[in-house]
DNA sequence: AAAAAAAAGTTGCATTTGCAACAAAAAAGT
DNA sequence: ACTTTTTTGTTGCAAATGCAACTTTTTTTT
């Protein structure tokens, strides 16, 4: 997969020369399956190559809360994540997933063979790491919101902007975005309905269409 | 302030060299003054020098909320957030702050002058957005906790991870803190109470102390 | 040292949200 | 094509949270 974000720039040649030089290791997974658990590897990085996956943790009335989503070219890895208390966080594949992972040392240290793309792999791993403190504000920023109604149109909005379209379909399922906004369910469904009701938007499952006048 | 984790590894003169190829400049902000608006700077990227900020919003209620807060060598900038729909976010100096500013392309261009430091800069610069993420996650985690209750064990077990001990000072007010979990104040204080009466913590004021059997 | 402004602490009451327990529809697996 | 599982949709009721309106304490300013 030499047109991941992670090589871009790179010839097949450097590619291939880079994937040995960092001891990168490839893995295919599928749905449902535990990618990695925190507090295991200490020093790798993983990045998405296709398929999703979710960061996810489980409290002790069952409840399922996904704090993060990744797709192609997202990256993970315990230097960006360490939970506070004894709760258990993994990530799991939502789709068939491939994923790549190497020691963080692997990319920043000039290896013996001397290769010269490390600098351009710092670059686009930089360029990657923006990305994920995007997503992770606009979580933040929908996580923030005081009410399940303020949650789910400051997420509508987010989507409607990526989609460049007041109608979109959801990226997940509606139990899942339950479980994106850590909020119940069956309350969430009973808001879209009023959301619905009182003409500010217009669904049918994940298919929801903002009303603006 | 040639010490910031910006320019570490470098020495004065490469310091100097640097400041002037960025084209940086530097900026005192007082308390409460606002440092930058998001929608404002194209391509700026700002880095905390001394001092504490806050990415703050208001709702139409007059909530304030704190999405994040900024210390000596937090990195922020519109390459990190772009909000939905038309709320207002900006940055403020929550205590007299020292900000530096430049545009991103000059680090990540090799200057004309042809600037040996450009590949630590970039590595500086990488290891500053992996402690914004880390920060991030950690503001996640406590945000998509279900109740007042587990917000607060939450945060007060990061901050006794942080200061390695079960008893420590809040690096801000009680009603910061609210902003920051995102909940009511007076709700807030009233579960801080029954956490002292059924003996899980022991508070007076920001003093806390966690109690482990 | 006095005055003013934040911050902390409290409580009754209204509203929102979560929980439980379903039925119906859709998707996935065999 | 059939079965099983997951997702969606709904609602009454209980519990948690927000809101308003205070008093007291602490911090900051003059």
């Amino acid at each position: 997969m030499q047109n991941s974000a992670l090589f871009s720039g790179f010839t097949p040649a450097e590619y291939q020369k880079m994937v040995r030089c960092l001891g990168a290791k490839f893995k295919n997974c599928n749905t449902n399956e535990t990618i990695m658990s925190y507090k295991e590897s200490p020093e790798y990085l993983y990045v998405v190559l296709s398929g999703t996956a979710e960061l996810v943790t489980y409290d002790y009335d069952g409840n399922k809360t996904i704090l993060e989503r990744y797709s192609a070219d997202s990256i993970f890895g315990d230097m960006f994540f360490s939970p506070a208390g004894s709760d258990e966080y993994s990530v799991c594949a939502a789709s068939p997933c491939q994923i790549i992972s190497f020691r963080y040392n692997n990319a920043i240290t000039q290896c013996e063979n001397a290769c010269k793309r490390h600098t351009q792999l710092l670059d686009n791993l930089f360029s990657m790491v923006s990305t994920k403190v995007l997503k992770q504000s606009q979580h933040i920023e929908v996580l923030t919101k005081r009410t399940i109604r303020e949650k789910l149109i400051s997420y509508f909005e987010h989507q409607a902007t990526k989609n460049n379209d007041f109608s979109f379909v959801l990226p997940m399922s509606l139990s899942a975005l339950a479980d994106y906004l850590s909020i119940d369910r069956s309350a969430m469904q009973r808001e879209i309905k009023r959301l619905n009701d009182e003409l500010i938007i217009k669904s049918k499952g994940k298919r929801i269409t903002l009303i603006r006048k």
